[in-house]
DNA sequence: TACAGTTTTAAACAACTGTTTAACAAAATT
DNA sequence: AATTTTGTTAAACAGTTGTTTAAAACTGTA
């Protein structure tokens, strides 16, 4: 909102932003970015001290963003079926608007572990949130069946980035074009929920 | 079984897979491969003649091996809900003992799209499978409610898969040990087909 | 043993990498 | 207006990369 015309630095930032998620952190090069954004190869290095350096502000910004919107959800205080449905609904969302973020962090994951989840607490996030609350108060009064609250959160995790992320296999086998690839994530939103629900309420 | 020593060539090999797997194709580096591999870095050219053909040779072979086993899951011949359970039952140790191939292939993904999922037909081995035609029988008899096979296929997938590629993340959040993270995974055996089996059942 | 083919080696090559330099331009401060 | 600070540039630097070379060691064969 009301953003100021974006500086040399703000330039680099958002090339650097789309080159690294589509290249990873050894395929994107600092002359691509560069070029992306419009500026001498030197003004990177002049702004962001490293590759590295320049990485990690990215990496933390983004992951940061992924992390801010979860909070949100996770703590919405509507009733706990609801919230199942907006928190699939609205998730499925962001992850198609961001999809290349997941396979990103998880191709991080295996060079520099969770530090970035330890950073921002996100163990206290789940397991404080509002949401996880509700499972498990929901289960000790026997509405729900008993289980692991973290067994839900990474299923229904799970069932909406899986398919986003492998989009370009899953478009391969259903056939799909682009169209129908988002109505197959669109049906998922009714599909997920009912699935996790029924599961719940079974048993 | 009663394999032979392995040559110059196999050992390059297996040491490029591993390679390749921990750090990508742009991170693993010729001379790491040659090192790990106890040989002399023209060999790796010696034998394979560039990184992009050792590589692609290495992909193809590996993941062939995986698409052969989901093969002989998908069609051996047990009754359908039996048939969930061995699946997850084995799909999931599968994964388990190749950990970094699911990220793997979705990172490679975002560079060449499905081009080995299309050399081996990876569609026909699915919708051509006897799980499918199990999944659409069950369903027209009314046995199990209507719906498109393939979100059960990747509902079932990205339920195994994911929380296995996000391994260190999860171990992360749940304060997981080595053990307590087998133990979860494990867990997630009677889980899944319950949850695909009362969903399917239900509505 | 001599010879032809294959395998292995150390060294070099050229291209590319992230990074730095030193000069120059623009903007801000005095 | 003079001067300091900030932003930008082309060029170079040193290290790494995938790849090639040319000679050596090894293998089997005549």
């Amino acid at each position: 909102m009301g953003e100021a015309v974006p500086d040399t630095e703000q330039k680099i930032k958002e090339a650097a932003k789309r080159v690294f998620l589509e290249y990873g952190f050894e395929g994107a090069k600092i002359r691509q970015i560069a070029e992306a954004a419009d500026v001498n190869i030197a003004l990177v290095n002049y702004y962001f001290r490293s590759k590295e350096q320049l990485f990690n502000s990215i990496y933390r910004e983004t992951f940061a963003e992924f992390v801010g919107k979860m909070v949100v959800l996770l703590n919405e205080k509507t009733p706990l079926e609801v919230k199942i449905w907006k928190i699939v609904d609205r998730y499925t969302d962001f992850i198609l608007d961001n999809q290349m973020m997941p396979a990103f962090i998880l191709t991080q994951q295996r060079k520099e572990g969770a530090a970035f989840f330890r950073e921002l607490d996100v163990r206290s996030i789940i397991q404080g949130s509002y949401f996880w609350k509700q499972l498990q108060e929901a289960s000790a009064k026997g509405e729900i069946r008993a289980i692991d609250p973290l067994q839900i959160v990474i299923s229904v995790m799970g069932s909406i980035i899986f398919p986003i992320m492998a989009g370009g296999v899953l478009s391969y086998i259903g056939t799909f074009d682009e169209q129908s690839f988002r109505d197959f994530i669109e049906a998922r939103k009714k599909i997920i929920p009912e699935m996790i629900m029924t599961y719940l309420k079974s048993g």
